[in-house]
DNA sequence: TTGACATTGTCAAACGTTTTGATTACGTTC
DNA sequence: GAACGTAATCAAAACGTTTGACAATGTCAA
């Protein structure tokens, strides 16, 4: 590989001055430059990254560092976020926690150590140190969106979850549920709390009251709604709607639904959030997030910092409820019986 | 940020006893070594990854370039190669080309100037000389899966496209069709060519021909397939089955059904390639791939040549076909026009 | 002519590691 | 007891850039 000392032989200048030819970081005369272009060009000369890392003390790449990147809410925000780094040069680089404790720990060690210039945290863990002392060093730049990790006050981009909760309960309730559950995340996280919030507030507002044992945490995939949803139909008294804190759940609650012969919106309606492209396919009402958006608006908060200005504002997003076909007016569950007996189903 | 110097100024040893300590690549004595990690401890030292790479011609970092990581499949197999790769302490960066050449090519010199150890190729374009390019110059591991980069001869894993292909008319010609139809990805990806003949040879072998007209091509992503469907099922004697080259395409496709007021399977029989999460939730009948297994193979493959043995074997999954309710027999249109109409449906 | 200043360019010192060669000390083996 | 391996350590040379200090040259006003 030919290096810029090769370049600078060929083109009969020094290395600096092939440096600045390339950079651009300090006048060059024309021909000089044009002298320098053509050696580069002529031996195939690309710059190692790594060694001007090592001076100029910025890799240019930024950490994501995600719960999940199966769950398709990742996988969009990424693009958001890869779209505004590259148009400023930076690379991306991926690391899905998986929930795992020990494995964030080390992902974080891992980008700390690499040098990255930046972290966007949408991990949904974050109840260890590692990041906070990351922070507290305060040598890379970090921001987070969706979730803001327990004990930190990151800058960064979120949904406003306690109206995104009342949302629900308001729809919820006007048609005409008066038994709501609610199929969390993992408890401790703070966006599942403040939906929960949001949606008990909405219900108390109504005078209703969500009843302890339909509150129920899984693990924010599809199996844990499933899991959840066999547990909640299974109580003595029900509910017939259930608020899901994301949409990957909210589809094994549905799963559950079709393999227990449950009908929805009929015996339970259901609502997510996220807005994933599969809610408009299997019909799901949910609260949409702007995904690419949430993404993009975090690099470019990232960047903010990055670029050496003041913290950047932390910015709250309105959640929207999408109604499709999930949700509708509760149906008595023995007139539902009746009905269908009535219409010679099982 | 302490570096290796001071380490060694407070273990009271010189720097390379430091690195060796570190590294084990040299015997060194238990006390030393056990001074040494307690002032690393003391100080918080953390090596630096860049200078490590630039002194060792190694950055431990691979290359994921995919086509479009909002696609669900690249997350899952993102995640194989994220698990192989931790487990030797590579870092992942990803690159999500986006089916465009432009950013395909810029991504692949990102990923030589920062020096990747190795490549793993799910691109889904490659009609550029880049990537060829950069494989001839060797210095650099590179694998491909899913799809073989056309002009190429990676080693790799990829599906028996063609055997995929036809099982699929086996199945849809056994069911009774006999007007078949193809959904394709862009019409230039080797995959895409490879399930379309071996469809088609399937057929022949039936005496069947799927007609010019019924052959389509798209972009790979919903919206195309609901394009492609529409102007399917336009045609003067549409299909009455069709093989979707992909699931997230054969959503489309579903979702075009929907919306026109066709019945699947009825009027149109479906079939995707993936077998993605949803299309078991919406009941796509579909052909597997292992995902997560081809992203975590594809890493071993790409192992085995950085640790520097032989060009390793290429590996051929089988591909296995997963029936569900998108495929039926056909319902003459006529008859289910009739059918629905003596139901009282529109 | 002189000094001030802009423009280009050179030199050499970082940057923080790994790695190689040299050195010392200490057994083993023949 | 000579020759040799091996363990432990150190010093110094890479690795390929960026960048700060400074030198050379030319231009212009006084």
């Amino acid at each position: 590989m030919a290096t810029i000392k090769d370049v600078a032989r060929e083109a009969g200048v020094s290395i600096s001055t092939v440096s600045h030819a390339l950079s651009g970081n300090r006048p060059i005369s024309e021909p000089t430059r044009r002298r320098v272009l053509e050696a580069v060009d002529r031996l195939g000369y690309r710059p190692n990254w790594n060694a001007r890392s090592l001076a100029s003390h910025s890799t240019r790449v930024i950490g994501l560092v995600v719960a999940d990147i199966s769950n398709p809410f990742y996988p969009t925000a990424a693009r958001g976020v890869e779209d505004v780094a590259n148009a400023r040069d930076f690379s991306l680089m991926i690391c899905s926690t998986d929930g795992d404790e020990r494995r964030e720990r080390g992902y974080i060690d891992v980008l700390e150590a690499r040098q990255v210039d930046g972290i966007i945290y949408m991990g949904g863990l974050a109840t260890n140190r590692r990041l906070a002392d990351l922070v507290a060093r305060g040598r890379v730049a970090v921001v987070a969106a969706d979730e803001q990790p327990a004990g930190l006050d990151l800058p960064g981009v979120f949904l406003q979850n306690d109206r995104a909760g009342g949302m629900v309960a308001e729809h919820l309730i006007s048609l005409g549920h008066t038994r709501l559950g609610f199929v969390g995340g993992p408890r401790h996280l703070p966006t599942v709390g403040e939906r929960l919030a949001g949606f008990a507030g909405g219900a108390a507002a109504h005078g209703l009251e969500i009843a302890d044992a339909c509150i129920t945490f899984a693990d924010n995939r599809a199996e844990g709604g499933q899991a959840a949803a066999s547990m909640l139909m299974s109580l003595d008294e029900p509910p017939t709607a259930v608020l899901v804190a994301n949409d990957v759940m909210a589809l094994g609650v549905l799963e559950h639904c079709r393999s227990a012969g449950l009908t929805v919106p009929g015996d339970l309606s259901v609502v997510g959030v996220d807005d994933l492209a599969v809610a408009r396919l299997v019909g799901l009402t949910t609260i949409r997030q702007p995904m690419y958006e949430i993404g993009a608006t975090a690099a470019r908060l990232l960047f903010e910092i990055i670029d050496g200005e003041t913290r950047p504002a932390t910015v709250r997003l309105q959640p929207e409820l999408v109604v499709r076909s999930t949700t509708g007016p509760p149906v008595e569950r023995m007139y539902g019986l009746e009905l269908r007996a009535a219409l010679g189903l099982p």
